[in-house]
RNA sequence: GGACCGUUGGCUCAGCGGUAGAGCGCUUCGUUGACAUCGAAGAGGUCACUGGUUCGAUCCCAGUACGGUCCA
């Protein structure tokens, strides 16, 4: 082991490549099902395969390489796997738009044609991303690299729908669905988006004379399928109309008047239109009073089959139209604009979402929901932060049956066969349908293949040593913002498919990233954040602390440029101690010495070391990265650099700097240890420079060792740094530069008299000469400092700055005193309290008294 | 309407029952013996409000106000 000597400054551009290329060529990422070792397992959250990375998946992503990392170091079988998602409607809509642009659809060249572009398009384009991941840092098992459309995950796809089929878990219906006109398919309820808009509510009276009734609506378009009027049952308003019949306008339909529990009287005239086919709780309406479901709106969103004059016309063309229509028939009671309700948009392009009765495959969810919800409750499962859980245990108790087929031509078909009778033949992997059977032209949701994630990529259906190695994962680390669409599904899925062991242990959510002021990043904002760019500028390493650093569990973080410039800022800090400890000598060969032998300063930084240690190790085993992170940043950078480095100097420039030399050798080389996870790059440039040694990434991680705890040397250090500042102080007050030398006179407490040497060096203090004569001194406890400066004491300054002690003292030991003649407070405050209260009791009144003296001693000004 | 979260220095956030912390920003000084991508010394908070519990509350409890997120 030798080593290496280092460039003045570190240049991250130059050493990020080489670095990734020599970790992959090593295979130190690669996991083996074979392994002895305990097993760690993360599944990455698959990027849509035609996504770039974005700041979040850099958080998310620098997160998990965290915990990776820092196991693996820890002696686990670390299994990142990676891979990607087909991401259909997204997809789809990319390469539509590229065809859009040659003036194509995609009805225009088939669908075989188009699902082959698609995949053209995916092994040109697709896949940007992890190129991206590499330069993040990303230390995911390349070798088991997945897409949601491979060979496997097809056949682990078409394995759980025939499971599920069969379990009476999957059914065909017609229900009512949100369907996008402009994607022309179904969606499910959460890739519905909601917002309120602006509309208008209209209230329309239907029939006449006395048994005129009056109803509201914000879809005046969709009166055309009215089939009932509804009330409530206890509305004495209009308990004489129900079970007439009324005339709906402009077609001139008789409709009921019916009674249903589920009308609230309080609202509007406490009558309400029902369209079954074109509104969800309307059909629920329909089917309690067996109304007939007239289709009025096409697939595009068109009028149709009314025999109107408003058939062929879009809706918002059609529902102007129609209020125009009704007006001049005298039918408009009230017009309210702008009225602002929630509108739901398609989360895929934002259109407009239409209610529509149509046949759909879904998922029964009820069972798989139950036992979903029963792994988190009874602690199978755990969501971190737990103050998250509610919000899963509210979704996944009320979840609605989920619709999966979606009129797509760019995903897994369903494997569902018809037969020419309206036989129904579900087809397993490797088998096929009957003759003749046509098999259903629908896709499936992309989120179905995704749920199967945590299993499917380790083998499954087949029972691999992956997967027996590897699943359970460890912990799913993901946003909040997919725990429904994600990561409740894989629940879903897991619990069934793997007969009851859930797919993770943890859920370890965190949070969006926002900008510097906290505000959502939005394209329209224009305060998006390219976490490319600022690699670039900073290097990998700052990007990744400035995340870890701000990421508290399930909170959203914001981010500034000029916190990933502080953070390259302590990469050059790390680069540059480094540099210092190889100029000095500092080595990590043989044995360290006794602590007996040590002095106190060394004693204290491994005490620091290994409070670190304990701590680190602590917060990581609660997702806490911020704070995590924050623990090493102060350690590096102000005990080791601030005060260690700067206390030892002396030390090291003697000839008794043995000892401390192989101190400093092991503490950087645990300090690089503990932060490699965060900051794998430079640490790994530092420490095989450093040590000579491989590589950290299979260095192992430290151990706290409890024989290094030293509470003595803390005290003493504790002394050591107060007359430092103290002294600082009191040149700063006095105006003397830092690198002016002046002679002074210590007179130190037992604990720190070893010190005298090591305290000059860092105040530039030099020995008192022939003739000194002391003119101001400075007193820290049982230590006085004295100087010689030779009658040019600036007596104002010094002054104030005795005065702003004296104030300080005072309060505090006001503060004291008022808490000893609290007679409750003697009585039933704990012991060890009431001792540090008299103690800084003690201590205030000796510091007023010295004060005071001082103060009085100083020359009228 | 339901659920949850937040309200701490200029900004973004930690802390959480015994004298308020960090990063960035700000002020003054400094080309020092690894580092100006730096160092030193500072300024700056009645911890949203009102009650309660407690010897003691920023911290626990209740309520209020304001902000935010998710769901309907």
């Amino acid at each position: 082991m030798s080593q290496r000597e280092l460039p003045a400054a570190f240049v991250s551009a130059d050493v990020e490549g080489p670095l990734y290329d020599k970790w992959l060529a090593a295979g130190y990422f690669t996991a083996s099902a074979e392994s002895s070792k305990e097993p760690f397992t993360i599944v990455i959250p698959p990027p849509n395969v035609n996504g770039s990375l974005h700041i979040g998946h850099a958080l998310d992503h620098t997160l998990q390489d965290i915990l990776i990392r820092w196991k693996r170091m820890k002696g686990f079988e670390a299994l990142w796997l990676p891979g990607m998602d087909h991401a259909g409607i997204a997809m789809q809509n990319v390469v539509e738009k590229q065809l859009a642009l040659q003036g194509l659809t995609r009805h225009d060249i088939g669908r075989e044609e188009f699902v082959k572009k698609v995949w053209e398009w995916k092994q040109e384009y697709g896949g940007q991303i992890l190129g991206q991941m590499k330069r993040l840092g990303d230390s995911v098992d390349w070798s088991r690299e997945r897409f949601t459309m491979d060979e496997g995950l097809s056949r682990a796809v078409l394995t759980i729908f025939k499971r599920l089929y069969d379990a009476g878990l999957i059914y065909r219906a017609e229900r009512i669905i949100n369907w996008c006109p402009r994607c022309m398919t179904a969606i499910s309820d959460i890739e519905v988006d909601h917002s309120d808009d602006e509309g208008e509510l209209i209230s329309i009276r239907y029939g006449d004379g006395d048994s005129a009734i009056v109803v509201a609506t914000t879809r005046a378009e969709t009166m055309l399928g009215d089939t009932a009027v509804a009330v409530h049952p206890d509305d004495a308003r209009y308990s004489h109309l129900i079970g007439k019949m009324i005339a709906l306008p402009l077609v001139n339909r008789q409709i009921p008047i019916i009674a249903d529990e589920h009308v609230d009287p309080e609202f509007g005239t406490g009558a309400v239109k029902v369209t079954p086919a074109h509104d969800p709780n309307d059909f629920e309406i329909g089917l309690r009073h067996n109304l007939e479901n007239i289709v009025v709106l096409s697939a595009q969103a068109q009028i149709e089959n009314t025999g109107t004059e408003f058939d062929g016309m879009d809706r918002f063309v059609a529902r102007k139209a129609i209020v125009e229509k009704l007006r001049t028939e005298g039918r408009i009671v009230s017009e309210k604009r702008p009225y602002i309700h929630a509108v739901g948009h398609c989360q895929r392009c934002e259109t407009t979402v239409e209610p529509r009765l149509s046949k759909q495959w879904f998922v029964k969810v009820a069972p798989l929901a139950k036992a979903a919800g029963d792994a988190v409750r009874d602690g199978r499962v755990r969501i971190e932060p737990s103050s998250l859980s509610p919000r899963y245990f509210e979704w996944i108790d009320n979840m609605h049956d989920w619709c999966i087929s979606r009129q797509l031509w760019w995903g897994h078909r369903i494997p569902v066969w018809y037969g020419p009778n309206g036989e129904i033949v579900v087809t397993g992997p490797g088998e096929s349908a009957p003759a003749g059977y046509i098999q259903d032209s629908d896709v499936l949701d992309t989120w179905f293949s995704s749920a199967l994630w945590p299993f499917s990529t380790l083998g499954w259906p087949d029972e691999t040593e992956s997967l027996k190695k590897f699943y359970p994962t460890s912990v799913l680390v993901t946003g909040y913002d997919i725990l429904f669409f994600w990561v409740a599904r894989m629940m879903l899925f897991g619990l069934f498919a793997m007969d009851g062991v859930p797919p993770f242990h943890v859920i370890a959510l965190h949070g969006m990233v926002r900008d510097k002021f906290g505000k959502k990043m939005s394209k329209s904002r224009g305060n998006g954040i390219d976490p490319l760019e600022f690699m670039d500028r900073y290097g990998s390493d700052a990007v990744r602390f400035t995340l870890a650093r701000g990421a508290n569990p399930g909170a959203d973080l914001a981010l500034a440029e000029e916190w990933v410039a502080g953070a390259r800022n302590f990469a050059t800090k790390l680069w540059n101690a480094t540099r210092f400890a190889i100029m000095n000598g500092a080595n990590v060969e043989g044995e360290l010495p006794s602590v007996e032998s040590l002095g106190a300063i060394d004693r204290w930084i491994l005490s620091r070391l290994n409070e670190t240690i304990v701590e680190v190790d602590d917060l990581l085993e609660k997702f806490e990265f911020a704070r995590a992170s924050e623990i090493v940043y102060h350690f590096a950078w102000d005990d080791l650099c601030d005060w260690y480095l700067e206390l030892s100097k002396e030390t090291f420039a003697s000839s008794d700097s043995a000892k401390s030399q192989r101190v400093l050798g092991l503490v950087l080389d645990q300090l690089l240890r503990l932060l490699h996870p965060t900051m794998p790059f430079v640490t790994e440039e530092l420490w095989t420079a450093f040590t000579g040694g491989e590589s950290l990434v299979i260095a192992s991680w430290p151990t706290s060792n409890p024989s290094h705890q030293d509470e003595e040397a803390k005290k003493i250090v504790a002394q050591l740094q107060e007359v430092v500042t103290e002294v600082r102080r009191f040149r700063n007050d006095q105006g003397i530069k830092t690198s002016q030398r002046i002679p002074g006179r210590f007179t130190l407490s037992s604990e720190v008299s070893n010190y005298e040497s090591s305290l000059r060096y860092v105040l530039r203090v030099d020995q008192p000469a022939e003739g000194f004569s002391p003119g101001a001194s400075i007193e820290i406890g049982q230590v006085k400092v004295e100087f010689d400066l030779s009658g040019t004491v600036d007596v104002v300054a010094e002054r104030a700055r005795l005065t702003k002690d004296l104030a300080t003292a005072r309060k505090d030991h006001e503060t004291a005193l008022v808490k000893i003649n609290n007679e409750n407070f003697m009585a039933k405050a704990p012991e060890k309290v009431v001792i540090e209260i008299r103690e800084r009791l003690a201590t205030t009144s000796a510091d007023i008294e010295r004060i005071t003296v001082q103060l009085s001693q100083l020359p009228q000004a």
